[in-house]
DNA sequence: TAAATCCATGAATACTTGTTCATATGTTCA
DNA sequence: TGAACATATGAACAAGTATTCATGGATTTA
């Protein structure tokens, strides 16, 4: 018998999770936990190109898992709240046990 | 500068969410947070395909997220932790706010 | 043992998605 | 305004993966 409400859910969690699923991301997400930064430094930190990272960038934002503001030529990002946090760090502890 | 440990973590927290970011592994889980259930039960409970079902139970199985355990002819599922569940609880709590 | 039931699995297909490359857009400063 | 720098973006390509279909393997029971 299915549950209308946890099947939307499933749904909706596993695309909360699918953005988490991917390397690039989750090393931007990691480098943006030590404090926000700007796009080109969010790639020499990682090591991922500047447009792999804008790309990556792209979905976080319009994932509301970070933010970004320009100022001046450069955009800042930052983790969007400590919920991101959150999922970062209990991840890591269930990695590391 | 690269943070070894760092990167090395972004790998295997991005396989981990990636088994999460699957819909119907996450409705398997969600069915199985319920109680331990056999394949036949949870193929009729999320709507998908017996073989579907059996597909992605191999790879929760395989990530450690279920155990299971055959009975007679059938085989009995089950989530393998709380963590399992904590993880499914943290972001339907996260979807809902 | 034969039939029925339950589950697993391999192959094929279709789909999604991340990266690269080239280039466009936006911003500062000389 | 032109040059240089920082970021964004579209297209194309490649790689990964979830489902279906058909079938094989395992277990019970008549």
């Amino acid at each position: 018998m299915h549950n209308s409400r946890n099947m939307n859910d499933a749904g909706k969690l596993s695309e909360l999770y699918k953005v988490f699923g991917d390397e690039t991301r989750v090393k931007i997400m990691i480098s943006l936990a030590d404090g926000e930064k700007c796009v080109s430094d969010i790639a020499a930190d990682t090591g991922v190109s500047q447009s792999a990272v804008s790309h990556q960038l792209k979905i976080l934002k319009f994932s509301n898992l970070v933010s970004g503001e320009r100022e001046g030529r450069l955009v800042t990002y930052a983790l969007a709240d400590d919920h991101v946090r959150t999922i970062i760090n209990m991840g890591l502890d269930h990695i590391h046990e």
